[in-house]
DNA sequence: AGTATTCATGCAATCGATTGCGCAACTTTC
DNA sequence: GAAAGTTGCGCAATCGATTGCATGAATACT
């Protein structure tokens, strides 16, 4: 491989120092040099096919321009529209992104924050953070700039970024009530997780708010939020006795599983149970008889915590809020029937 | 932000040479260091939280652990689990990934392969490439390792792992045949792609040997991959007053876009045209009637592009066949309907 | 004209890790 | 016991870019 071209073969080629060139194309410092000399150097960096070798300017500055971002698993498609809005700032802005996969697994978490820290990020985006992480916490106290996006991390100050998830499920459980329904079962995501926390409260205090009847049969947790979860809790709210003539589930893959399940015991979806979801995921109108759910802003939600994130890498002393709330829309689709309140 | 613990603290803790703990920490040099030594270096840097800065034993080595991997967009759902396939061999080896967005725009591409450069990665796996791809080439023939998945670059040495296009293809043709079908319509895809070229030429060679009647107005070739085309190109096929009874799709997104056109025109998918796609995307199974399809292997496309490409960078003489090709299957779903033939 | 001031550029240290070479101390050999 | 060989570690250069400080030349000022 032919050795790339570098400040120093610039330098020798137009008679300055190396120091020179630097300044030359440095947009910041180039106000110290003859316009002349400026032009020079640059025409022949162009000639010359120069790039600059960002790990010596790294090494030496302690800026790598490169961040990483935390995720669970690229292929949960809930997280490819939260990158692509993250990127859509932070790849004009110069910065290069290091996506990892946690898998939700606490070890690989700690592993590949370890990854991160060694290759120099000069901030992290994290995606999925559990409630409570002291690792996360720990690093971002040292100084490293942070923002988590689509859940929060509890008790610290991280700047979160999240969907508006006790509007985003009131408007949900009001919208059900609307349609007539007064016995709804609810799916709740997993507890050790921000969203599933938020969304579970909040849909117990809307219920209240509503004077809906909430037997402890019609509410079950599940462990993690995908569709073999809800294909289990929708089993266990089948064979628990309750009666309920809708379920609103904690998030898309979820209702997927009940849609599922449902199909399995014989009974369609409307018809017989009404079901929602909550995200928006991709190919859902695609999918019988057409998941009704809640939009959250994916691209928006990474968009801004890249925002954040920048400014933070920028100043470290700037002040962030803690959480910055974004707004959530019922998408209206086939999987809620209209009944007469029982 | 505290410094990070650096070689040269661990050499004044243990009074040693900041050599030496380098030598110390690294498992192939080691050897020449008494037991002793390495042991209580090894501890206290343990102790202190000795991280090393890959940035610069990146400038010394030349060697960044890095590779660049590059995508048309992240939000397809074909990509992420070749992203996850490359990442299971390459994260274990130590090498973490660079992954951008393409847009399949050569403007970006060609902007991006700089930033790739720049950032010194070790080598480039690219998912997307145009059949035709001078700067690749260039790059490729500096010296730097590449491979492509997924598609190919004709023309070049650049060693390719795809899936098995002209198998496929053939074996769905003739799964259509022994159904019946007897006139089948092709929606191919942009010709400027290596996958494109392959499939319209597969399906030609084998519809000649099944002796099949290919009128031109029977087969349209798609601008881009996308459901949108798949609309447009079925819409056409429907207005070109050619008759068939199935119609081949390049691939699943065009496919899912025949459904919508056919819906549209109030025609029903398989009854009254059956309909298969290619490559095996998720969410397939739940969209009604279900798609038929081609699985192809993306993990594995991803894992043994990243395994080839670990070789090259480890003994960038070694030979690496041109052409992987990946065997595909075929799923059997709702969307092709069993019929007499005509 | 001589000195003060400004300006453009060079010098050299630095970031943190790696590595060829050399040297001192120790072991082996006859 | 001296020469030869081995072993364990230190020295210093190096990777490429950045930057505070120094320096020499040009300009301004009295």
């Amino acid at each position: 491989m032919n050795r790339p071209v570098t400040l120093k073969d610039i330098a020798r080629e137009t008679g300055v120092h190396v120091s020179t060139v630097s300044r030359a194309l440095d947009p910041n410092a180039r106000t110290s040099l003859t316009r002349e000399v400026v032009e020079r150097i640059r025409t022949t960096a162009e000639r010359m096919g120069y790039r600059p070798n960002r790990l010596a300017s790294g090494l030496r500055t302690k800026r790598t321009m490169s961040i990483g971002l935390m995720i669970p698993d690229i292929e949960n498609t809930l997280f490819p529209p939260i990158v692509r809005g993250a990127e859509s700032v932070l790849e004009p802005a110069g910065y290069t992104s290091i996506i990892v996969n946690t898998d939700s697994d606490r070890k690989r978490e700690t592993k590949l924050v370890d990854v991160l820290l060694e290759r120099g990020v000069d901030g992290i985006i994290h995606a999925a953070p559990y409630r409570s992480d002291p690792r996360m916490i720990e690093v971002a106290r040292r100084g490293l700039p942070m923002v988590t996006v689509n859940r929060q991390i509890e008790n610290c100050d991280i700047p979160a970024v999240v969907n508006d998830d006790p509007g985003g499920i009131a408007m949900m459980l009001r919208y059900l009530h609307e349609n007539g329904h007064r016995r709804i079962a609810h799916i709740a995501g997993p507890k050790n997780l921000s969203t599933g926390r938020a969304r579970i409260e909040a849909f117990r205090a809307t219920a209240q708010e509503l004077h809906l009847d909430l037997p402890d049969e019609a509410l079950v947790v599940s462990d993690y939020f995908d569709e073999q979860e809800g294909r289990r809790c929708t089993m266990q709210l089948l064979d628990s006795g309750a009666e309920f003539t809708a379920i609103l589930c904690a998030n898309d893959r979820l209702a997927l599983g009940a849609f599922d399940a449902l199909r399995r015991r014989g009974l369609s979806c409307p018809e017989d149970v009404s079901v929602t979801g909550y995200n928006g995921i991709p190919f859902l109108d695609l999918i019988p008889p057409g998941l009704t759910t809640i939009q959250i802003p994916q691209f928006d939600i990474g968009r801004i915590g890249a925002e954040l994130l920048i400014k933070m890498m920028a100043d470290p002393d700037v002040t962030i809020p803690r959480t910055t709330i974004l707004p959530v829309k019922l998408v209206e689709r086939g999987s809620v029937k209209h009944i007469d309140p029982a």
